[in-house]
DNA sequence: CTGTGTGAAGGCTTTCACAGCC
DNA sequence: GGCTGTGAAAGCCTTCACACAG
């Protein structure tokens, strides 16, 4: 734990890859994997997934290969992902709206547990099932709730000032959906996701 | 054009982002910027900046700075983004109606003109106001079309099959929401996006 | 003097290749 | 023989720092 930031980012965002594979090897009443079959199955390089799993420390055994439950709690106890994540959303415009339609983040261990929006009748006809409550409600509910992370879908105008007030709450993850990087305080991590960007990235490299 | 290869793919993903920035500066009537101030609005490093910008070509007027309208234009070219570009939906569960619910993609030149599921009723009661049509008609759709992009949202176990497919109809590009890595054969690029795992690395990284 | 363009240096990741253990 | 663990090499990208143009 304490070597924890010796961890590279990469190596992180691969571990999520490997849990799935590994959940799917466990349904299959799997217990023994190899690098080999287990990096092909998440579409890395086998020594790069040896290499990911040495930061974890040393579980394989050679001529056999990983036990799959063994390595998969690992996995999970590292990226924290055995325990049920409370999060908010901020906008609840088309794309908000969308990701609270969207139920997937529940099953991977997230839930959003509160939507907020400048229009508290955002969510009107929208068929969302839950409420939008005003966003001048949002500091006392992260602090009530002690949320730690922020999923933010605002338009760009605002998502800085959005992202500010956030801070000021004590939340220390931002999700950011809108297309502007964000400035956060040292302690504060925000990633970015943008649809329209990774569209635009895909297009250019098909050159037509 | 010829050396277009040789641009970083994080080059390329940043374009987008300087590109917006442009845009608003043009909004403004500025029409000049030093990659200083670009670069800061952009949220990297000016020498990060003008390196980008020399895979474009000389641009900027050393002691002044670049021309905001000539630098937008340019990278939007070389981006592809100055046309609308179709796009086919495979998919249409939670996720897949939420990105047909979320008309965002047209203000950024992509527009999806069909939307697919193995059941053609999936879409009812989502309130699209756009015709989910079954999955066999894809084929023809896609080749009568011209269709080179695709957005996957299928669950994880159909994802490498209808990727397949995608393939053999002639999709160049698949933006693929779904958990998996597609295996695609050499000249389709496919993109992953994943909000579950996006949250996961966020959660890592904030360590309570 | 201001601000670009760029070789060179530095840092981070991936990949190789093989020693070591089962 | 099979497969992991890992130093070393290679590759990629970022950052520096300064020559040079306006």
């Amino acid at each position: 734990m304490i070597q924890k930031l010796k961890i590279p980012r990469k190596s992180i965002y691969r571990y999520s890859l490997y849990s799935r594979c590994l959940q799917r090897l466990r349904q299959n009443d799997i217990d023994t994997v190899s690098s080999d079959t287990l990096a092909r199955a998440a579409g890395v390089k086998p020594a790069q997934l040896r290499k990911d799993l040495t930061y974890l420390g040393n579980f394989g055994r050679r001529g056999l290969g990983y036990n799959v439950v063994e390595l998969q709690d690992c996995i999970n106890r590292t990226m924290g992902t055995n325990k049920l994540t409370p999060v908010v959303l901020v906008g609840v415009g088309n794309l908000g709206a969308a990701l609270l339609a969207y139920r997937g983040f529940e099953k991977e261990g997230f839930e959003i547990v509160g939507a907020f929006d400048v229009d508290a009748e955002a969510g009107r006809n929208k068929g969302l099932d839950i409420d939008v409550l005003p966003i001048d409600t949002l500091p006392q509910f992260i602090l009530a709730q002690q949320i730690k992370m922020a999923i933010l879908a605002v338009p760009a105008s605002a998502a800085q000032e959005v992202a500010n007030q956030l801070v000021l709450c004590g939340i220390q993850g931002i999700l950011n959906f809108s297309p502007i990087l964000l400035d956060v305080p040292e302690p504060v991590v925000s990633n970015n996701v943008n649809l329209a960007i990774e569209l635009e990235n895909l297009a250019y490299f098909i050159r037509t």
